[in-house]
DNA sequence: ACTAAATTCAAACGAACGTTTGAATTAATT
DNA sequence: AATTAATTCAAACGTTCGTTTGAATTTAGT
């Protein structure tokens, strides 16, 4: 019996159907929650599937994880790295920006990945630290004090604690706007993902402001 | 073999325990991760008694977040009751105050409930919507739409789907400043909840400046 | 002290869980 | 066509899950 998938035909399509049915599960009810039955149900495949395509049922959740935000990590240093080539454009608006848009248009192509990717992120986000931690120090932590220290820059020398708090509270944002259907009362009218990321550009980068220096 | 409890001795006694070990256990793994069993081992009671005293698990839950949610709940009707009592300190950073700092004035006297209630609210907004849902709707949803009307009110007549936007983004923030050892790269180092809690509301109030109409 | 209600307890219920097995089947290689 | 590797499959592994039972025990009321 073969111990993991290499290269195959026709093996990529089970992998994906498992992959994308697990995504909507784990959006829709968590990690605990879901079970590997559920999912191999939902996919139309064989049970034994998942363990032979991911090893386990944490492998399965980093595989669908890593999918989707690799593509935004990317996304998000190619942006930092065209600020620093230009740093007479090296503002806090353009930071702030350069950060979020990747979570928009990262789905621009596929309309069904644009619905599903906030909601992933928004989840992931929620779920025990014990279980999102090893997962989000392979690819966010890196980025993310980068662009600390890009803001901290940009605002003229400010305290790093002081814009690690106002990251923290930004990236707060960013995970509540992903998951608008949210409890938060009444979800706003016109709930485009657009119109709520540039409503959050602006009240944080408002919010920075107070942490600007002349120098 | 009665139903409910209702008025006994030492009964709260097993039902305090009860509690409080659940939200330990639910905050370190979250709702569907801890297990019933588990909670009455922590807890040093029979496992029956679980659902003795809260008819089930979810039973179990409502009232461990009730408990914490509630004085929450009241000092935020109190603080906004006061400050229409004098119309002229309605500002915007006086309502953002007002909907924050009971957060943390509510685990002044309990410095244990001061630790672990930001954790809860933090763990219990990540939980699935499917399951918060009945418990937020009975206890935030309320005050979280008084407080948008106040907002928009203090702020000269603002759009209702700004202010919505913005406040959206204030829970956000508090909901990520209440998950401080969250996943986010380096904690900031001095981090008191009231230092953080300061710099959201300054976050905030600067966040919500666009937003004002001169009216 | 007696009675009745409230609470605790050990034990078990059926169901669902993640994982493993080994044979059957399909695909790739020579 | 023969051989090997990759993949799928039905079935079961042992464990844990939320919940229920009914008797034992403790507490409250008279």
């Amino acid at each position: 019996m073969g111990t993991r998938a290499s290269l195959a035909s026709n093996a990529a399509s089970t992998r994906e159907r498992i992959m994308d049915a697990a995504e909507d599960l784990f959006i829709e009810h968590g990690y605990s929650a879901t079970s590997l039955r559920a999912i191999a149900s939902a996919a139309d495949v064989n049970l034994a599937a998942t363990h032979y395509h991911f090893g386990s049922k944490f492998g399965l959740l980093a595989e669908v994880f890593h999918r989707r935000i690799q593509p935004i990590d990317l996304a998000r240093q190619a942006g930092l790295d065209a600020l620093e080539a230009q740093p007479e454009k090296m503002t806090v608006r353009a930071i702030v920006e350069a950060f979020l848009t990747p979570v928009v248009t990262a789905g621009d192509s596929d309309p069904e990945l644009r619905e599903r990717l906030p909601r992933l992120i928004g989840r992931l986000f929620g779920e025990p630290e014990s279980l999102t931690k090893p997962l989000l120090e392979a690819e966010f932590t890196d980025v993310a004090s980068r662009y600390q220290r890009a803001l901290a820059s940009a605002l003229g020398g400010a305290s790093a604690d002081q814009v690690a708090w106002h990251f923290h509270f930004l990236v707060g944002g960013m995970i509540h706007l992903m998951r608008l259907q949210a409890p938060l009362g009444k979800t706003p009218s016109a709930a485009s993902l657009r119109a709520g990321l540039q409503a959050l550009i602006n009240f944080a980068v408002a919010g920075f402001n107070p942490l600007k220096k002349d120098a």
